[in-house]
DNA sequence: CCTTAGTTGACTGTTTTAGTCGGGTATCTC
DNA sequence: GAGATACCCGACTAAAACAGTCAACTAAGG
């Protein structure tokens, strides 16, 4: 079982995604400068995600990504999934032949504790993520954030193309 | 956050010494003959179950390794915890920092699944993995198999030295 | 003093992570 | 149709972790 950095890009980058919905399509660049993640990185994770069958894109000026569901559709549990990160806790992915063709010791412990996990993620949807007040004030932050790194971005090309 | 074979291997272990605590000190060569794991890589990792005060050993000829608490007393979180294996889901071991010293916008997400497994591991104590039917069956084939071993050894021993 | 068994530290091949880089291709606007 | 924007894709890589192995040592029992 694993929960890396993979995995919770995948995430906080399909929430942001999820939260700037409403204002059309949304590029990586944009959720790579809000959330400080490598745009190259983004570009890796997006393909899986749009395998996964995720998220649609939308080419060329003004394109970016889209959710292909609705937010209340979407849990955690399958973003997790589609960058490939299980969360199955056994060594034998639940197949029971763990030591020798047979069942380990430990293999039901492995097996209730992989449960457990998929039962609490898949229960999270990306909608009840957004209406947390905490989750809420964070993008709030961000967004500020960014509009400022914009503007500092703009006076820069303003004092350099004297 | 991860669970690998290490943390598996571990409690896999505690557990196989604590079924056969009755019989006095268990060696690491009679659970690597039942567990299937390498002798030199369970010292390794039962140098760190005593560093974590949840083993004792005792050295000589009929010596082993013995729980230091009781088998009711020892729960499987803390098992994961003394190899190292962290079981947190945060980024930032719930600091808050894991955004340019500020909250990402998955936080508290995070939080919530560290809690959750946390408190599934850590309620399932060693004795009650004991008493389970399933983990019963298995011990006792394991128990089995490794008499089976044991006398094909000799026979073998008894056959080259004639 | 020999065997058993724990103790310790160093070493190693392999895999995964967490990216980067460099080139594409589709689409919109002017 | 030129250029800019933005997605698309494959190859590459430094660093870390995993999953051990190996060798040498110390302590206890018979």
């Amino acid at each position: 079982m694993r929960l890396t950095t993979k995995g919770r890009y995948a995430v906080t980058a399909m929430l942001d995604l999820a939260i700037h919905a409403r204002q059309g399509p949304v590029s990586l660049n944009d959720i790579s400068g809000r959330q400080g993640i490598s745009l190259s990185y983004l570009e890796q994770l997006f393909s899986k995600l749009r395998r996964g069958g995720l998220v649609s894109s939308i080419r060329g000026p003004g394109g970016g990504y889209q959710l292909s569901r609705s937010d209340a559709d979407i849990n955690v549990a399958e973003i997790v999934d589609a960058v490939n990160e299980s969360m199955d806790a056994t060594r034998c992915q639940r197949k029971g032949d763990c030591q020798d063709g047979q069942e380990c010791l430990t293999h039901h412990l492995w097996m209730d504790l992989s449960d457990q996990i998929h039962a609490f993620l898949s229960a999270i949807s990306l909608q009840q993520l957004i209406e947390r007040r905490e989750i809420q004030t964070i993008a709030e932050r961000q967004d500020e954030d960014a509009a400022h790194r914009a503007s500092n971005r703009i006076d820069a090309l303003l004092t350099t193309n004297d």
